[in-house]
RNA sequence: GGGCGAUUAGCUCAGUGGUAGAGCGCUUCCUUCACACGGAAGAGGCCACAGGUUCGAUACCUGUAUCGCCCA
């Protein structure tokens, strides 16, 4: 063996590189279809290309690591399988930004050079994120790197496309939908995040047609929209104006007379004046208000939300106003309208109201609902099935709260508009042919528009001629799919689909999903739809979602903000495996991640602690070492075996629950607490005596503990424990390939552990009696020790050995009865006591007060307890184990009083000589 | 407006129908031979509030308050 020196503090930097870089040398995490074990795979959330490593991909990836470094070890057909996805308008924003900094634009450069541009830019900086991750360690199997733009997935995508249009389930239609006037595109809904703001609720007085004198005053939040109302709606059974409906009012700033009607749905009797108008062309309400009623639709708004001369010319605006107003951004158009209506009268009142904006989710501009012909997804056909597979658990959503939230979603769901007018993306397939809808399709210099009753050639290759006409002239649809609807097929476009490869046959359905609370809707709901749809199947068995990580005070991180704790930063000071531990220790299911640096601190002391246990072992293993039974071994490593038992099946069960924290919890208690503070301490006489008997044996435990440790805890720790489990006596290359422990039945020993609580209680007490006392450190005492109970008194004969030396001083066993009176502190606790010397110069005042404080302490018990055994209905109600256990602790308290009161007597007693 | 979650030690969080727990921080002592990124000993809690169920509630139920998130 060769020895090596450790150095006295842990140095990450000097370990992480060599040995992620090795990892991926030796090949350790590709696999494939052919290797033996049962398949365990999950496919990564694909980080945007744009994208580097924040603190919620280290969380998102730690886990996910986790869970595949453990089965792996376990001995599954393990598969991670990376990759990135090409947010369409993100990295549009991204390149467009360099281009304006050369004076460019994407117009200039076209649409084919633009793209171009962009693949470019991905070669160079795309792959940022992916060497980030290997930083973090993760066991991605990255020979199968997948991208969304990749030619095979692209393939995917269009097929897709082309069988749900060939299904009846995509189409093409004018709809109100989402805008975003910078990025000129369509928004999902779920792409706009709402914002409450302070805003005004504006009356206004809209005149009867045919009584002038009379009028109704409508409440609304958009003034600069009223120039586009085509009806205003009062509630069907209010008294006040259910008998005007039918008839007109006059809209104020146009030529325009348009009817007042009843509408149940849109109008709310206690809001505002209970009249509202209808502007089917800048709101959904009143879109389907308008689709009720019949309702004309009169868009006021250009696509860059700029008020628009033509629409209001259509909407008889009069044509002072529209001079006003023409080319106006709709912040500028609400006070411009605001002055008109004021100056005409038609301003009754205005007052502060608190309404929602909606914000574009990539650039939080605001954004406009926008009339536009746009493709869509008919999703109620494909939303049933994904509830069916969700309320079957099929699907098993961890933690099972947001099952609630899945479904009501799902089952509320609307139809997915997955066109977006930019050119970074998959291409919809679809042409027109120019002949057959030259009425469709208009042609400017700068803009094709393609016009909603336009009849597309939707195909998976580009068609040569028009089937109808035979005309060559073909113009294929601008649009690009939403990202999401590649990234949906993620979970078999990954792996081969349409082919029917091996590994599609092997990994799918994949095992789990790990993923933030953020994308269930975006991502894993559309998932899911379309595994079933396409495969046939679901696309996982488990869907585990984490928590968000937020900064010390609970804000969301932010750039803007400054609080954002950059991942790379924190593994540069603390090390990779603290960062690790700390996020795994802290999810725990259903609450948000508050990260303070400390936190992570904290676990880079504990990475030390681990180090010199490691070096504690290096240091003392010189010498044979042999194996001996687990039952002939001495009682410190029959009791550390036995808590390593414990500690493999409870870490075992919790990561197969998901609960990382309690996981992370068991190992740090385990590896700190019981191997470090008590084990290490106990073996200590035994490997400082040369050649002693027990030596070689205790060697031999010291190694295998140790070892099966650093097994345990690799998956949440892989570098130091690769480091440490080079170094130490080990067989095999490396630890990412090594077994997982698994809990011996041998290695339990309830009876070593028994004997343990009972070292630990009475090491306890002394060591309190030292510190009463103020005897210095290393200083030797004598200590009496004895036991209520005969057994244990026989055991703490047994354990004086380990007593002397924990305790650092002489230890006599015998009955407290036979102590001597004078010059004696007694310190008693549930029936054991410990006496302890009393020196003539020591001041006992701490010794004095904490007797009385433990006397007042167990009184209070003993009453509490003695109060509920005199209590007739506990008594015959209770279950009998609880009443006997009760008894039994009103026994040992009255003992422990007996032997407290008389401990304080006998120091009184010496105080006053 | 609807839904969900939280409220436990100074801070961050576990937890359970029958002795209230951890980490960090704090106090005192200690450079002893793995570790001062350490060791030992401590202090610190009407488990948000009000009802109810129960022999017994921090835990189960109802309501209130405060905070947070999602949806509209």
């Amino acid at each position: 063996m060769t020895k090596r020196q450790l150095d006295k503090t842990y140095d990450p930097k000097a370990v992480e590189d060599r040995w992620s870089q090795e990892w991926l040398t030796r090949g350790y995490f590709h696999t494939s279809p052919e290797q033996p074990g049962q398949p365990y795979c999950i496919v990564i959330p694909p980080p945007n290309v744009t994208g580097s490593l924040h603190v919620g991909h280290a969380l998102n990836h730690s886990l996910q690591d986790i869970l595949i470094r453990w089965r792996r070890m376990q001995g599954r057909n393990t598969l991670w399988l990376p990759g990135t996805d090409h947010a369409g308008i993100a990295t549009q924003n991204v390149v467009e930004k360099q281009l304006m900094a050369e004076g460019l634009s994407r117009e200039s450069l076209g649409r084919e050079q633009f793209v171009e541009r962009i693949w470019k830019w991905k070669a160079t900086s795309g792959n940022r994120i992916v060497n980030q991750q290997k930083q973090l360690g993760e066991s991605c199997d990255w020979d199968r790197l997948r991208f969304t733009m990749d030619e095979s997935l692209s393939k995917a995508v269009i097929e897709v496309f082309v069988r749900l249009y060939e299904d009846g389930l995509i189409y093409r239609g004018e709809r109100l939908i989402n805008w975003c006037p910078r990025c000129l595109t369509a928004l999902s809904d779920i792409e706009v995040e709402h914002e409450e703001v302070k805003g005004k609720l504006y009356h206004l007085r809209y005149p009867l047609a045919d009584d002038p004198n009379s009028s109704l005053i409508v409440a609304t939040t958009r003034p600069e929209t009223m120039l586009g109302d085509t009806a205003v709606a009062v509630h069907p059974d209010d008294p006040r104006y259910r008998h005007l409906i039918g008839k007109k009012v006059h809209l104020p700033l146009t030529t325009r007379e348009i009817p007042i009607v009843g509408d149940s749905v849109l109008v709310d009797l206690e809001f505002g004046t209970g009249v509202v108008k209808i502007t089917p062309a800048h709101d959904f309400n009143d879109y389907e208000a308008g689709e009720r009623h019949k309702l004309p639709r009169l868009a006021m708004l250009d696509h860059a939300a700029l008020l628009d001369a033509g629409g209001m010319q259509q909407a008889a605006v009069e044509s002072s106003v529209v001079e006003m107003l023409r080319g106006l951004p709709v912040s500028k158009a609400r006070s411009k309208v605001e002055t008109l209506l004021r100056e005409q009268g038609v301003l009754e009142k205005t007052e502060d109201h608190k309404m929602s904006v909606g914000k574009c989710y990539r650039c939080k501009t605001v954004v406009e609902p926008y009339l536009s012909p746009q493709w869509f997804v008919d999703i109620k056909p494909l939303a049933e099935p994904a509830i069916k597979a969700v309320e079957d658990r099929r699907i098993r959503i961890v933690p099972e709260s947001w099952v609630n939230n899945y479904l009501g979603w799902m089952r509320d769901i609307k139809d997915w508009c997955i066109s977006r007018q930019i050119w970074w993306g998959h291409q919809i397939p679809a042409w027109y042919c120019l002949s057959c809808n030259a009425k469709q399709i208009i042609r400017t210099a700068t803009r094709t528009t393609v016009l909603q009753g336009a009849s597309p050639i939707v195909s998976g290759t580009a068609p040569t001629n028009c089937p109808s006409c035979g005309g060559k002239d073909l113009y294929r649809d601008p649009d690009v799919l939403d990202t999401w609807f590649s990234s949906a097929l993620w979970p078999f476009t990954t792996l081969g689909w349409p082919d029917q490869t091996p590994e599609l046959k092997t990994y799918y359905p994949t095992s789990v999903l790990v993923t933030g609370l953020d994308i269930l809707f975006f991502w894993v709901a559309r998932m899911i739809m379309m595994g079933l749809k396409f495969m046939g199947d679901v696309p996982f068995n488990d869907v585990y979602i984490h928590a968000l990580v937020r900064d010390a005070e609970g804000q969301k991180m932010s750039k803007s903000k400054g609080n954002v704790i950059d991942p790379l930063h924190v593994m540069d000071q603390f090390g990779t495996d603290a960062l690790r531990f700390t996020l795994a220790s802290m999810a725990s299911p259903g609450r948000d991640i508050k990260l303070a640096e400390e936190r992570i601190e904290g676990y880079r002391n504990f990475a030390n602690k681990i180090w010199n246990a490691a070096r504690f072992a290096l240091i003392y293993l010189d010498g044979p070492r042999t194996a001996l039974p687990p039952a002939q071994r001495t009682f410190p490593d029959r009791w550390i075996l036995s808590r390593l038992a414990h500690t493999i099946r409870d870490v075992t069960a919790e990561l197969e629950s998901y609960r990382f924290d309690r996981a992370a919890t068991a190992l740090y208690q385990f590896i700190w607490h019981e191997y470090c503070d008590w084990y290490l301490e106990l073996i200590k006489p035994v490997l400082q005596t040369p050649d002693h008997s027990d030596g070689a044996s205790t060697r031999h435990s010291l190694v295998e503990t140790l070892e099966t440790t650093m097994r345990l805890l690799h998956p949440f720790m892989p570098f130091i424990t690769e480091e440490i489990w080079q170094t130490i006596p080990h067989q095999g290359d490396s630890i990412v390939v090594q077994n997982y422990p698994s809990p011996d039945q041998a290695w339990s020993a309830p009876d070593a552990e028994q004997h343990f609580a009972l070292l630990e209680q009475t090491v306890g007490l002394a060591r309190t009696g030292r510190a009463l006392l103020n005897y210095q450190h290393g200083q030797q005492i004598p200590f009496h020790v004895g036991h209520d109970d005969p057994n244990k008194q026989s055991r703490l004969h047994e354990l004086q050995r380990h007593l002397v030396h924990l305790s650092r001083g002489t230890i006599e066993v015998s009955s407290p009865r036979d102590w001597p009176a004078a010059r004696l502190l007694r310190l008693v606790m549930e029936g054991l006591s410990v006496g302890i010397a009393v020196a003539d110069d020591v001041d006992f005042k701490k010794a004095m007060e904490r007797l009385a404080k433990q006397l007042t302490e167990n009184d209070k018990e003993l009453q509490r307890i003695g109060g509920k055994l005199k209590n007739a209905e506990f008594v015959s109600k209770a279950p009998p184990d609880v009443i006997t256990e009760h008894q039994k602790r009103v026994q040992t308290l009255s003992r422990d009083h007996a032997l407290l009161a008389d401990s304080e007597r006998q120091l009184r007693a010496m105080s006053e000589t």
